[in-house]
DNA sequence: CGAACTTTTGACAAGCATCAACACGTGTGG
DNA sequence: CCACACGTGTTGATGCTTGTCAAAAGTTCG
């Protein structure tokens, strides 16, 4: 198991673009400590040094930032085989947390060692530009979601966006359940608070679109898109992954 | 003239890691067709075919994306020396819209020139993933910013951090004057509406934080800050650039 | 079986949006 | 050189969306 544990990172950047096997035997071999996570610990703070980079292997994550006056924006939800850091730039203190929404693994790599990868198979370092511009795309779109929708198109814009990734993440069902946030998590998310999400929540099901349960189903996958004004381009699938987050199966 | 169009990227590139004068003398090198814009002409347009990647190299530009309600959210402010598609990771289409903001020119350079480039110097390929890196930490900021700042942090915390890029800028005061948004681009930048914005802005004015002026001065940085909660950290400049940023004269 | 979360509910307040009109400045063409 | 049109900034009246505060009900887990 431990020889083969950064597999959900290798799968990741050979969506990002086409790697040869050189380039993946050396991501399988390059140094890295795992670490077992429980549901709200840290993989990292907002000004602790940053020389690592982590990957999540298994579980749910996402990063955060806190304003001055204490307020919480959830800035990403991540998926396994995602890289935790990609804010950082080259900066040498984490911009922002990153804290578990599950159990689960993360594989903490020592920056240098990929760095010294990257400069060894150039591709590696195309892959990780990709990933990075993939990555921001996705914040863009939730830009556009939290400047410019509203509650309702929000939250269901986020719950579009969470059942596609995670339908195309690389362990089907078995990172988890598809729903891993908390009201509290959502409202964070979106920009609202949690009374308000519960509300739009409520009206969500009534209209038919979500199930009663206490972490709902998809009722309705085709106008809770339409609500949401869902479009999955931004995500940036590979040819591989679109059939499977296009599909409007419930 | 033409032959060092290409600096400005230059000066920015080597802010995000040091490059040697071989990676320079590459990236100045590299194909291009000059462009001239005007205010208000478009770059490139989502969903458009995106072969090319554009470099700024005066004047300014923004990125924006809009809903399927028609409205628009700003996704990013652009200064000489930026790169224009940070958000397209390897798609074969634009995922957003870039647009001038005032009269400029742009650099031309085809996307597989660009990679081409990385493949054969590694450290430009760290480079840009670097910088894609800095520009996603921007946007997780501004995603804090109207996510969980009321309007008045919001729009002071827009204008520290014009002010600020715009002082650090490879151009100091050769890309334009320091004040380049309409009230109606203000509050596509913000989430608000351009009424909203302007009764913001009076507010400001009539604190002492800005001038009455109709592209308003900053009156008192310090207290404009603090109003913004800005902490320049997230821009990630490099040590050289940091003091400009972070002097507080006026 | 109790403690700590999480979800739900209600009453009320506030921030921001909406709509519509008007003022101002700037550039353009007659 | 004046007139006009257009983009931008300003103002007022009004109301809806969302936030705030507080408490209760439900859930999970040790």
């Amino acid at each position: 198991m431990l020889p083969n544990s950064l597999w959900p990172m290798v799968h990741k950047l050979s969506t990002r673009c086409p790697l040869g096997s050189a380039e993946i035997d050396a991501l399988l071999s390059l140094p890295f400590r795992l670490m077992n996570a429980r549901r709200n610990s840290y993989f990292a703070r907002e000004g602790e040094r940053a020389s690592h980079c982590s990957v999540l292997l298994s579980g749910y994550a996402m990063s955060h930032r806190i304003t001055g006056e204490g307020a919480r924006q959830v800035l990403s939800i991540h998926f396994p085989g995602d890289l935790l850091d990609f804010l950082n730039g080259k900066a040498d203190y984490a911009t922002s947390n990153s804290e578990a929404l599950s159990s689960g693994q993360v594989a903490v790599i020592p920056r240098a060692a990929l760095v010294d990868l990257a400069l060894e198979y150039p591709w590696i370092a195309i892959a990780l530009w990709t990933d990075a511009g993939a990555n921001a795309s996705i914040l863009a779109e939730w830009l556009l979601n939290i400047g410019r929708r509203d509650a309702r198109s929000r939250i269901a814009h986020l719950i579009c966006e969470i059942r596609t990734r995670h339908r195309a993440s690389s362990a089907p069902d078995g990172g988890g359940p598809s729903w891993m946030l908390t009201q509290e998590q959502l409202a964070d998310a979106t920009g609202l608070t949690s009374v308000h999400v519960n509300r739009t929540l409520q009206g969500l099901r009534s209209e038919g679109l979500l199930s009663r349960e206490r972490t709902p189903q998809v009722l309705d996958w085709q106008r809770l898109c339409e609500v949401a004004d869902f479009t999955p381009d931004y995500l940036q699938f590979s040819e591989l992954e679109k059939p499977i987050a296009l599909e409007a199966v419930h």
